[in-house]
DNA sequence: CTGAAAGCGCTAACAT
DNA sequence: ATGTTAGCGCTTTCAG
């Protein structure tokens, strides 16, 4: 069927071994017999079968994501990242995108026991003791994107720095009453989120109410979807009193939460500044403030990472952070935003 | 270092075969000796070696979906609903996200030559008579996703029928001047959106004037992005008579579309209605009239129809068209929309 | 610089 | 029902 190293040694006059050597770029091999070897190859359309290569090899071309929330575009962005990334390197991406945190563990198993993949990029997954444990005794080497352990390599956007500029945000905008949606604080990210959301409260000497925090206790995603938000947003206006800012920990609820908030013929942000995290492309449509995290560079460095570790399995692991850029738009700057984004489209018409 | 069938055989006192044949619940094995072997592998934290596997068997358990603009939300969707159906058969998902068709036949002969991936799940790709060639000569099976050819199975949603009654919709609604947004002419599917186009324009009778249609002229995606349609729109904008209701080839284009009308205090849809294609999640916070594609659902198709193949090589191929469905927004109806979406929020606080 | 040969871990005849 | 034995296509000592 397909051609192999035989089919073009025996049309070359070498030995397989030769042509092997050939396309390791492996040791001495003579300019002529190495240029008659790739002129057959190239004649013959020969390709390395992939399993054949990772047998013998011990590992494979292949690198598994494990991503929990694809629908959280979010995500997709990174994935531009580590893909671009990938291919320079002639490495293969394996996709697993899953629901719950338990379908993690055996995605998590699947590729890295089966000597499917060399390496693993797991976003966005809380590092318990036992998966630590499971990641340390896997040989392959492992990024944590979106979520820290100081034994793994990570990459990252400074959530607490992100909440804590948020709050400020709407502080400087004049909000008093700060309120919080919070994901499920089994989140990493969302937890984080909240440090930084209570940290800057404390720091503008302003109070700190439970009832303008509402934590999802949606599991799906996290609680990181537009429902949860829906509901959250909900929950929070029927408060005796109302919070004039929320902080929410995604765009993806912020949404939801401005759905809420239109039924409700809430102003925004006149009545209620809102304000998200991510910059999720729909952001900039709706008009929705956020903290941008750096997603496609982020996936970039995810890559690099991983690729290094394969190389020096025993170099210090090491953890990129990067800072969240306030983005202003219309959610809390009103008219005044420097990013108008479409929202003002029906303006016109109405 | 890892635990082989040797080390199970070994251990259970049979021979590999057995063991194989355990794990492939292949010929007569007696249960004894079968709970013997699943207790022994149990025990030692047997995984089949995932390389080993494929070249033994000639395959990989392996599916590449080439996906030429992940970008588009659309191409998200889809995959979410191939992931969920592939991993019903314990098969992974490699994905290739390229910008160019040049790369998408580059990452093809990747996916298909070395055999890596078993099967294909090819996305948005026009079928020229070279890649036409090129896949019928793989061994591998290959499913075109929103692109048709007769010789492969194939899942799309009916262009031409969108077209049609995107039309027939600014028709209904009191549009006279009708004009069209158009991504790159290649792309088979926005082809077909503009013959179903053309098409409900002369079944009403009403004029098909060239300067009321931009064509894009940039291949970066086929032209479908937010860029792409806001220069389109831009053009339009400048001619003498503008049209009063706007067909676009895709939502992401009709987002960039409705930038440029704002910017040029156009009132939608009073002055000028627009109306999209696809759905994507965003269209329905800015109230963008849409033709729905069942994102979801293609995606288990295409994965049904590969594994249909995968199991019966000969049988006839099939092509399953969905229909797309109209969904009412503001950028048509205005006030009246059935689906009022999130343009509403920012009306409250002006 | 090049060839011979021994695997890599598993499957699949072919025997028994 | 189970064992033996060839491979699958490639890499990698070890000789020469």
């Amino acid at each position: 069927m397909s051609v192999t190293i035989y089919d073009i040694a025996a049309k070359a006059n070498v030995s397989i071994a030769t042509v092997s050597r050939v396309f390791n770029n492996h040791a001495r091999v003579s300019p002529r017999t190495r240029a008659r070897v790739l002129a057959v190859a190239e004649e013959l359309g020969y390709q390395p079968h992939a399993s054949a290569q990772s047998l013998a090899r011990k590992k494979t071309s292949l690198v598994a994501a494990i991503i929990p929330m694809m629908t959280n575009y979010f995500f997709v962005e990174v994935i531009r990242g580590l893909q671009d990334r990938l291919a320079e390197s002639d490495l293969d991406l394996i996709v697993y995108s899953t629901l719950t945190l338990n379908e993690v563990d055996v995605q998590l198993e699947r590729a890295l026991q089966r000597g499917l993949a060399s390496g693993v990029l797991l976003f966005a997954t809380p590092m318990t003791p036992a998966r630590v444990a499971r990641l340390q005794r896997s040989s392959q080497p492992v990024v944590l994107v979106d979520s820290f352990h100081a034994d793994f390599d990570c990459v990252s956007t400074n959530n607490r720095e992100g909440g804590c500029r948020a709050v400020q945000h709407l502080i400087d905008r004049g909000c008093t009453r700060i309120g919080m949606i919070m994901a499920h604080p089994e989140s990493l990210p969302a937890a984080d989120r909240r440090i930084g959301f209570e940290q800057a409260l404390r720091q503008a000497g302003l109070p700190l109410r439970e009832e303008w925090i509402v934590v999802s206790e949606d599991m799906k995603q996290h609680g990181f979807t537009e429902e949860a938000g829906y509901q959250a947003m909900k929950t929070l206006l029927a408060r005796r009193t109302r919070p004039d800012g929320v902080f929410v920990t995604s765009d993806l609820q912020a949404l939801g939460a401005l759905q809420a908030l239109h039924e409700a013929g809430v102003a925004v942000p006149d009545e209620m500044a809102l304000i998200g995290f991510d910059d999720i492309k729909i952001s900039r449509y709706v008009g929705l403030s956020t903290l941008r995290q750096p997603m496609y560079e982020m996936g970039r460095v995810a890559v690099d990472k991983l690729l290094g570790r394969m190389e020096q399995p025993e170099r210090p692991t090491s953890h990129t952070v990067f800072s969240p850029a306030l983005v202003v738009r219309r959610s809390t700057a009103g008219e005044q935003a420097q990013e108008k984004g479409f929202l003002a489209w029906p303006l016109d018409h109405t």
